[in-house]
DNA sequence: TTTTTTTATCGTAAAATTGCGATTATAAAA
DNA sequence: TTTTATAATCGCAATTTTACGATAAAAAAA
């Protein structure tokens, strides 16, 4: 099949899987650590910094920016990517809450 | 390719996409929430809890290992699987760091 | 010992992912 | 207007992922 069953589950699954499945890629998490790092966050930049060409990177970027992590304005021909500061702090905190509901150590293993 | 340019990547960088990637699934999130909320947490339990078929719901309990996520003990003709305490603290550290690292608003777009 | 229960693995198929070169589109610059 | 620079998209190939039924494996129960 190769086909995720998404409605069979819930939303808060499927969104808190969509980011994780964003940043399950080295590739994407290099992108997301240099765009924290750097002010600047040209394209060219960003094909610059990994080992990938930049065909790959474009459609990096592209997942990132479906699930809505990073945003990009055009500016003349290039374009400026950075960190959406509102989705990027939703899926911070959806990750946090689903590591933080498991406090107590299990009672069995 | 379909292949991952793993060794172009930090070890950190890999790691972190690894975790991330193993909980980029719904089915997978369903089962570690699972895991979280039950006390008991036979294999067994998490099929009928899961929308899927048993050796579909065996793969991705494997791919939760494989990361370190989660861990089973073989209980007679049954498994027990449980969230490995551990690894998810790593985990959620390596995460929660990466979100942190991204105090100042961006500067740009 | 044979049966039953439980889980992992195998085989298969469809679809998605990863990656690249080539091409296209867009806007600035000449 | 033509050229240049930048980035997205297309087309392609190899690999991985997702999913399932069928089969094996392993241990308890009969």
């Amino acid at each position: 099949m190769g086909l995720t069953k998404t409605e069979e589950f819930t939303k808060t699954q499927n969104d808190l899987a969509a980011f994780a499945k964003a940043l399950g890629h080295p590739a994407r998490i290099a992108i997301v650590q240099f765009l924290i790092r750097t002010k600047s966050c040209m394209c060219g930049d960003i094909v610059d910094e990994l080992p990938l060409s930049q065909s790959t990177v474009s459609q990096h970027l592209k997942e990132l920016k479906k699930v809505g992590l990073i945003k990009g304005d055009i500016e003349g021909p290039s374009v400026c990517y950075c960190i959406d500061e509102k989705v990027w702090k939703r899926a911070r905190k959806a990750i946090a809450d689903l590591f933080a509901s498991h406090n107590e150590p299990s009672n069995c293993c």
